[in-house]
Parts: structure tokens; C-alpha cells; sequence
RNA sequence: CGGGGCGUAGCUCAGCUUGGUAGAGCGCUCGGUUUGGGACCGAGAGGUCGCAGGUUCGAAUCCUGUCGCCCCGACCA
């Protein structure tokens, strides 16, 4: 039975609805992929589920050749399980959360590890049962802040995550692997550009953790990579700790006046007025220790003030510190933080004080916490503040003249930078995530209690991998990668029909021809949609078969007297002509 | 949560400054003409102007409040 316009439930729209602004979203709206039910909440029409069908069955796909299985729990569930994972508050406000008549608590699931987790433990109890991988293509729920750009940020949106369940940590690997080796086999086939990258594991918790993300200028997340392989989220990149120094005969550390020296350029400039470099060289930012007052709001609410030393040159890049200080909340400290703590003296933080008694750290004079970056290495010396209104230091060393608390990844990433495994200096780039792959580890299956008996009869936890992929937003990105000014142009693997069939005019003979033409399409295996509207001029469909995007466009018209039809190929526009009893060789 | 913009017909918008019986284009219905690039003629249907209060003889328009949506930022897959 060919799908039909005449009764297929599709409405075009000729002008960009007024609530889209990303191509993705305009594009899919206007050509009824997709309707808006509220902010980040979309209904699907028929186009758009089919496109999103056929995502999913080479997700299912691949899933299948990874030896995963498809099971489906509800998107609604107890919030008693995230509770005990401690997620139910970590979470915060980004979890739906609602009660049924009795008071009773539910969640619509961000994620889903807790009850994977608790299926496989009522079931499970023997290591003879284990390797198990088992997945779901489900909708998740996030209360974001800001949904935006349609489908690429819902609240709503369709998620592949499967779980993997081992007694031993090679085996968590080997099933790691061949979920990676599976994403790479579906990025591939839907054509999407991806880079793999270290991620830290976030709130997810858990060890080793890898982002697949797709490059675009307009992605989210930042990244860094280097000609020799290295590449990793920006927010887990490490530092390339420098070889500590010998500080004997080191100058000893002498204080000056540093008057008008509000930023770190002032006080590079008065530096090398007052007290040029014995080398030669110019003193630059690099050269200071800039020490910047953080605070840091636990989840219960404890707030603490937190002093990282920087090079000059760098500067707080909060999203790492986040990552640093997890799951505490980082903000730059404010006036009423720094009224409470008068040891310091603003502009002119540092380490030490004339006489060499410490300031910061916890056996400081103010007590603060002071977390050191990685290039600070016993033996750099440094230009800092004295701690005295107008004063700075020179010549300050670490190791010698003071020591931190420990050391923080809390400095910005900058391009040039060397990658952490000696593979060179790092690029930035902008990407969009696609998939997450993670090894949780032990950290569910011990707060649920999944505990299996191996060969000798012992209890041992079951360590486990979760791995995400976003299929909605998978669409969008393929979307918004593949359309020109006349509309979308899918590609052939995910493209809502195979042949998009035109019969024009409003002779007899014309829809006749057509209707075999898509008889005998349809029996060569394509999904063919016809539109077969009587009372619509030829612009308006040939308007509508671009908009939608079908990759081959037959149009069917006046040609019919010869024996001819017309293809179109949507990507290229080449158009060519075809026998009206050849066209399914003809494409 | 901070900043900005916008709520008027199914859609895209004008009207608001300067208060006086609610408009256009597209879409929709009917009749007719037209049929290879978003046709034309004629006749229609369709709106508590987001909501509430206030000012006024009279409010889409002025005032106050409130709700919602979009964008930027913060945050997040």
C-alpha cells in the first residue's frame, strides 16, 4: 500500500515558524517532522519517526553485534532507588520529580543505572551469569535550565543506554570495548564525524570515561587534541607537570612597592622598570603567581574559601574547577567572603609574608585551603603579592618558601599547550556529544547490593559500564549537517522514504504512469512516498519533495506522452530522464 | 538565575508612539479559470488582541501586576 499524500498526516509550512532559530529545528518543523508541545518537548509526525526509526534500528543493530539485548523499563519510576545512590540530591533540579495520589514519590529517569542495576540483581547471583550487556532505545528527562536549539537540548529526548555487568575488570574492559568498537560502527554508518575523547566521569562517577563527540563550531563542549593522538575533553585535561628544580642558591625572596598594579600586566611592567631580569628577558605573565580566591558550596550547603595559585598568564577556568571540586559548587569569591577573612589583602594575595611565615594553606595565618596548578613545581620562582597593601615579592620559590595543600586542574587550556602524553601541543575545538561511554565501575552495584559468587564461592560486587547515545539528538545534528536553502537532504541510511514520486497536471494518464511507477518501486524494495494531490500546482510540490528531503525525487508530468519521466537526485540536483518502465534502474 | 526580545486569525506579521466599532499576506471553505517552479478571479469562515486589575465616556493601544515563549549568558547529555 504506497503512502500517499492525499492521506498522509503532513502539512508543510511556508514560512520558518517564529520560535526556531538553529537550522535543525527550523528545517524539521517547517517540514512536519516535528511539533512543539513545550519548551525542549516535541511531538513526532510521521516523517520525523520514521527518520528516527531508522536511526534506531542501526543502533539496535550494531547493538545486537555487541551481544546486547533489548529490554524496556518504564520512564517513570520510584525514587527510592536513586535515594540510595545518593543521585536523588546530586541530581538537584535537574530531575523531574512528581508524587502519585498517596504522596508517594516517582522520578521520570534522567538515566537509568539504578534499575538496570536492581533488574540484574534480582535475577543474578552466580559469575556463570555474567557477562550480560543489555540496553534501551528510551525517552530521558532533564529539567534543563535552558532547553534550546529544538532537539539538540530537550528536556525530552530518545536515548540508547546500555549496561554492562562483569565480576572482573577484564571483563568489564572487553565489554567496554565492544560497546566502543559499536559506536564507532554507527557513528560510521550515519555518516557523522566523530572524535574520541578522554571525559572526566562526572556525576556519573566511576574510572575511565570516553566522549564520542561531534566537531561543530556550535558544540558545547570543549575539547583538545594533538597531532600525536591525543585528545581529550577540555574539562579532563590534564596538565603536563614540569621536572622540579634545584632551589639552592636561589636568591633569597625580596619585597617591593608595587603601587597602581591592579592587573597582572601592571604589575609585569612595573617589574620590568624596577628590577629587569638579570638574562635579559623581559618578565611576562607567565612569571607571576597569580593566586585567585575561590569558593566552594558543598551539596550541604558548607561553603569554604579556596585560594589556587596560577601562573599570570592563565586564568580560573570554572568548568574545570567544577570538575575539580565535585560535586561542590565553584564560584569566584565575593565582598561578604572577603570581609570574613581580612588576612587578605586583595590585589596583593600570595603564599608568604616579610619574615617567611606562610599566609595561606591550612598551617597559614588565615587557614584557607591554597591548591597549587601543576606548573608550580618545587623550584619555580615566582612575582607575587606580600600580602601587604601595595606590596609584592620577588624572587618567591616554591618549595623553599612555600608549599601548597596540594595541586588543582583549575587553570584555563590554552592552545600550544603540550598534551599531557608528550604527543605535542594541543589544539581547541569546539563538539557536540554524541555518545558517552563509561566504566562505572563498582560504585552502583555496591550502593544496590549487586553482589554475584564467583568460581570460589566468594561474594564479589559486580563492576559495570553504562553507555549513552543520543539518538534525537543524533537526528538533529544530521539535520542540521544536510540541507541546503530549499530544505533537508537526508542521507540514504536514515532518510524517511528511499524515492519521493511527483505526478503533476491533471491528466488521467499522467497518475496512472505514476502510480505504477511506484508499484514497481515499491516492489524493488523502496519506500516510496507519492504525492498524489489533484489540485496542487506543480511548484508547491515540487516545493514540498525539496523541503522534505527525500534523496531521490521522480517527477512524473507532461514526459508521460513520450514515455519519460524526470529524476532528481536531492543532494547533487542533477536531473535526469528515465524511462517511464525503467525508472528502478534508473536511480 | 542574570540580560535582551516577543505575546494580535491556523501560520508569518502590521496596528500601539498620538485611546474612538480589529487588519494584511499566506493557509482554509465554496464556485469558476489554471496545471513543470510556491497561479488567478469572485464569494466566505475564522480573533475573549496571553491573563488579571487599574485609568477613561471609551483600551490591542496608557498604567500596574502576572503568566508564557524565544535568544544570549550561568548551568547541563
Amino acid at each position: 500500500m504506497p503512502t500517499r499524500l492525499t492521506n498522509y498526516f503532513l502539512k508543510t509550512l511556508r514560512e520558518d515558524p517564529s520560535d526556531a532559530e538553529v537550522t535543525s529545528h527550523r528545517l524539521l518543523v517547517r517540514a512536519g517532522y516535528i511539533r512543539r508541545q513545550a519548551p525542549g518537548i516535541f511531538a513526532w509526525l510521521p516523517l520525523g519517526l520514521r527518520v528516527k526509526s531508522k536511526i534506531e534500528a542501526i543502533v539496535r543493530d550494531e547493538m545486537t553485534n555487541a551481544g546486547a539485548h533489548e529490554v524496556h523499563f518504564p520512564a517513570l519510576l520510584p525514587k527510592e532507588p536513586y535515594e540510595v545512590t545518593g543521585r536523588y540530591v546530586d541530581y538537584g533540579d535537574g530531575m523531574f520529580r512528581l508524587n502519585d495520589r498517596r504522596g508517594v514519590g516517582y522520578v521520570l529517569a534522567p538515566t537509568h543505572e539504578e534499575v538496570f542495576t536492581l533488574l540484574v540483581k534480582d535475577l543474578y547471583s552466580s559469575y556463570k551469569d555474567l557477562p550480560l550487556s543489555i540496553y534501551q532505545i528510551q525517552d530521558k528527562y532533564r529539567d534543563e535550565a535552558r532547553p534550546r536549539a529544538g532537539l539538540l537540548r530537550g528536556r525530552e529526548f530518545t536515548m540508547k543506554d546500555a549496561y554492562s555487568f562483569d565480576y572482573t575488570d577484564a571483563g568489564l574492559d572487553a565489554s567496554y570495548q565492544a560497546q566502543r568498537d559499536a559506536y564507532e560502527r554507527i557513528f560510521t554508518r550515519l555518516g557523522l564525524e566523530y572524535v574520541i575523547v578522554k571525559a572526566d566521569a562526572g556525576a556519573m562517577g566511576g574510572s575511565k570515561s570516553e566522549e564520542f563527540l561531534h566537531p561543530t563550531p556550535v558544540g558545547e563542549d570543549t575539547f583538545v587534541r594533538s597531532a600525536g593522538g591525543y585528545a581529550a575533553n577540555v574539562e579532563a585535561f590534564t596538565t603536563l607537570v614540569p621536572d622540579a628544580r634545584p632551589s639552592e642558591g636561589l636568591p633569597a625572596a625580596t619585597v617591593f612597592d608595587s603601587p597602581h598594579t591592579p592587573t597582572i600586566q601592571t604589575l609585569v611592567d612595573l617589574a620590568n622598570a624596577e628590577q629587569p631580569r638579570d638574562d635579559g628577558r623581559a618578565w611576562v605573565a607567565g612569571d607571576t603567581l597569580k593566586n585567585v580566591v575561590l569558593a566552594v558550596t558543598q551539596l550541604d550547603g558548607t561553603r569554604e574559601l579556596v585560594v589556587v595559585g596560577m601562573p599570570g598568564d592563565r586564568d580560573v577556568d570554572l568548568k574545570r574547577a567544577e570538575v575539580a571540586f565535585q560535586p561542590a559548587e565553584v564560584e569566584a569569591a565575593n565582598e561578604d567572603d572577603f570581609a570574613l577573612h581580612p588576612g587578605l589583602v586583595k590585589g596583593y594575595i600570595g603564599p608568604w609574608s616579610e619574615g617567611g611565615a606562610a599566609v595561606l594553606g591550612e598551617k597559614g595565618s588565615t587557614g584557607i585551603r591554597y591548591l597549587l596548578d601543576p606548573r608550580v613545581v618545587d623550584g619555580t620562582e615566582w612575582i607575587t603579592g606580600a600580602n601587604l597593601h601595595e606590596k609584592h615579592v620577588f624572587g618567591l620559590v616554591a618549595g623553599r618558601d612555600f608549599v601548597g595543600d596540594g595541586w588543582v586542574e583549575a587553570a584555563n587550556v590554552k592552545d600550544g599547550d603540550p598534551a599531557p602524553d608528550g604527543s605535542g601541543p594541543i589544539e581547541t575545538a569546539r563538539g557536540m556529544e554524541i555518545g558517552h561511554v563509561f566504566q562505572l565501575g563498582r560504585k552502583y552495584a555496591e550502593a544496590l547490593g549487586l553482589k554475584v559468587l564467583d568460581e570460589n564461592g566468594k561474594l564479589v560486587t559486580v563492576t559495570m559500564g553504562s553507555y549513552g547515545i543520543g539518538v534525537t539528538r543524533i537526528l538533529a545534528i544530521i539535520a542540521e549537517l544536510n540541507n541546503d536553502d530549499k530544505g533537508l537532504i537526508w542521507p540514504a541510511a536514515v532518510a524517511p522514504f528511499d524515492v519521493y514520486v511527483v505526478a503533476t497536471g491533471r491528466d488521467e494518464t499522467v497518475y496512472a504512469a505514476a502510480e505504477q511507477i511506484v508499484l514497481d518501486l515499491e516492489a524493488a524494495g523502496n519506500e516510496v512516498l507519492f504525492d498524489d494531490r489533484p489540485k496542487v500546482s506543480p511548484g508547491v510540490k515540487f516545493g514540498d519533495a525539496e523541503l522534505i528531503g527525500v534523496p531521490k525525487i521522480v517527477i512524473v508530468g507532461r514526459g508521460v506522452a513520450d514515455g519519460v519521466v524526470e529524476v532528481w537526485d536531492r543532494k547533487s540536483g542533477d536531473r535526469s530522464e528515465a524511462a517511464v518502465d525503467a525508472v528502478v534502474a534508473a536511480l
